[in-house]
RNA sequence: GGGGAGAUUCCAGAGUGGCCAAAUGGGGCAGACUGUAAAUCUGUUGGCAAAGCCUUCGGAGGUUCGAAUCCUCCUCUCCCCA
């Protein structure tokens, strides 16, 4: 459908800002380019803000590029200040590394990191941890004007409310990351997030004065929904990727509520339809554009998980919104006779499972009209659960209209 | 190095001895209306086998019948001067 990578990333919206353009894409043309996104490992799962460099990757590979995946085992010691209003939590060597060797595995299910397959996995930490302070300074730090660095936009807020030392050296080490690549794989691309733009470009100066080399960059928007949010914040906090911290048919729900506004962008970015597919899902209107969100929600959360697990979701989403209800894919829990006893207050069982925070949570929906059980208004805060209410040895919980819980018992 | 301000519940931010599980706003959740959307309105928003009890106002002690509020020490943050 495109021949360059570089018109497809320019349709589906990851360009916000790159070095020369006309150059860029030439180069993407012409040759197959080795290209690099990090990734820090400050939590052991990535989530639904990385998503779009994921997609980067991927697209990458898919044109025959030598997509990098580079995990910042060693910058994360350090902490980005970009864009962050204050000093991040200083994180352990081990957290780092458990975290590390969990996000390379799974972005590794999307890129294919293979021996010699066509990305490459790298961290940091190989460089960096062993650099020597008065080596780097007099060979890597006197390429850097404080001046410069100072006016810089990313560290702009942090001039106001406080910079510690330890973050303003986050950009040289970025910059070297990108340098020590190139000097190893040859790599001629930065992509990331826009805040990351100073970073990238501090890298792209110091190749030049170090090597002579031009090399490029190129920042894909921070992906916000149309409320002008960061996507990915729930009540349950971010929404993780692994199946483990956010359930798939969660994720599926998760797409399946975008708003209206928003469909037709993230198909775009987080989808590889084609354009003429996306065309028609944008002729839709009103309440037809649930067909494109249920188009969004299924690729997604194949993509990310598995085929199987995006069917079993949308099947039972759409029994359980349309008629009778599939068990399905949606989270459930099971239950031992022992567990249950001589029977449990409802409260107490929706908190046991997880679909309400605590037992007040669910007392307090009780009183609001918002809990079900077996799909009838529950009334009754206190009312006792036994095995008597279990039909074939389940029984459908749901909070408010959208959450379903399944409670088995064994 | 000197001086000053501050740390409150998810966030912002009131509260400066009992009326405080703590104003208000944001966010979240629920209800109504809808299309599993948005907007709007209403309610709710520490926990618990709940008209009561328990834990919470940076940490540790202390004063008091009673402490988020007063005292001592500690940790951290910010601001001004040098």
């Amino acid at each position: 459908m495109f021949e360059n990578i570089f018109d497809e990333l320019k349709y589906r919206g990851f360009i916000e800002q790159s070095t020369d353009e006309t150059v860029l894409r030439n180069l993407l043309g012409k040759e197959k380019v080795t290209a690099y996104i990090g990734f820090d490992p400050t939590a052991d799962s990535l989530h639904v803000g990385n998503l779009v460099q994921i997609m980067a990757l991927y697209l990458l590979q898919r044109y025959g590029h030598h997509p990098i995946a580079l995990i910042g085992g060693g910058t994360t010691m350090i902490g980005d200040p970009s864009g962050k209003t204050e000093l991040r939590q200083m994180m352990t060597r081990e957290e780092i590394e458990a975290n590390a060797a969990r996000i390379k595995s799974q972005i590794g299910k999307y890129i294919d990191f293979s021996e010699n397959g066509p990305a490459t996995a790298v961290n940091n930490a190989d460089w960096l941890l062993g650099l020597s302070y008065i080596g780097f300074l007099r060979d890597i730090g006197r390429n850097f004007s404080v001046n410069r660095m100072l006016a810089a936009e990313s560290y702009k807020m942090r001039l106001e409310t406080g910079l510690n030392f330890i973050e303003f050296n986050y950009q040289i080490l970025q910059a070297y990351d990108y340098l020590e690549l190139h000097r190893r794989y040859g790599c001629l691309l930065q992509m990331g997030g826009s805040d990351q733009w100073g970073n990238i470009v501090a890298g792209i100066d110091l190749i030049r004065r170090m090597e002579g080399n031009e090399v490029y960059a190129l920042t894909t928007p921070l992906v916000t929904n149309s409320a002008g949010q960061k996507m990915g914040k729930t009540a349950q906090g971010a929404v993780w990727l692994d199946p483990e911290r956010f359930k798939p048919y969660d994720f599926y729900q998760y797409w399946i509520n975008v708003d209206d506004q928003d469909v037709i962008r993230f198909l775009k970015l987080f989808t590889v339809l084609h354009p003429d597919q996306i065309a028609e899902y944008e002729q839709l209107h009103g309440a037809d554009l649930r067909k494109a969100k249920q188009r969004l929600a299924y690729e997604l959360t194949a993509f990310i998980h598995d085929r199987q697990s995006a069917e079993d979701v949308q099947n039972a989403a759409a029994a359980l919104f349309g008629a009778g209800h599939a068990k399905s894919g949606m989270p459930e829990t099971i239950l031992s006779k022992a567990e249950l006893g001589e029977g449990l207050p409802i409260t107490v069982l929706c908190s046991k499972v997880g679909l309400t925070a605590s037992s007040s949570e669910a007392r307090r929906m009780i009183r609001q009209g918002g809990l079900y059980f077996k799909d009838e208004r529950i009334i009754n805060e206190k009312y006792l659960v036994t095995v008597d209410d279990f039909e074939s040895g389940e029984v459908l919980l749901r909070a408010g209209k959208k959450r379903f819980h399944l409670v088995r018992i064994q």
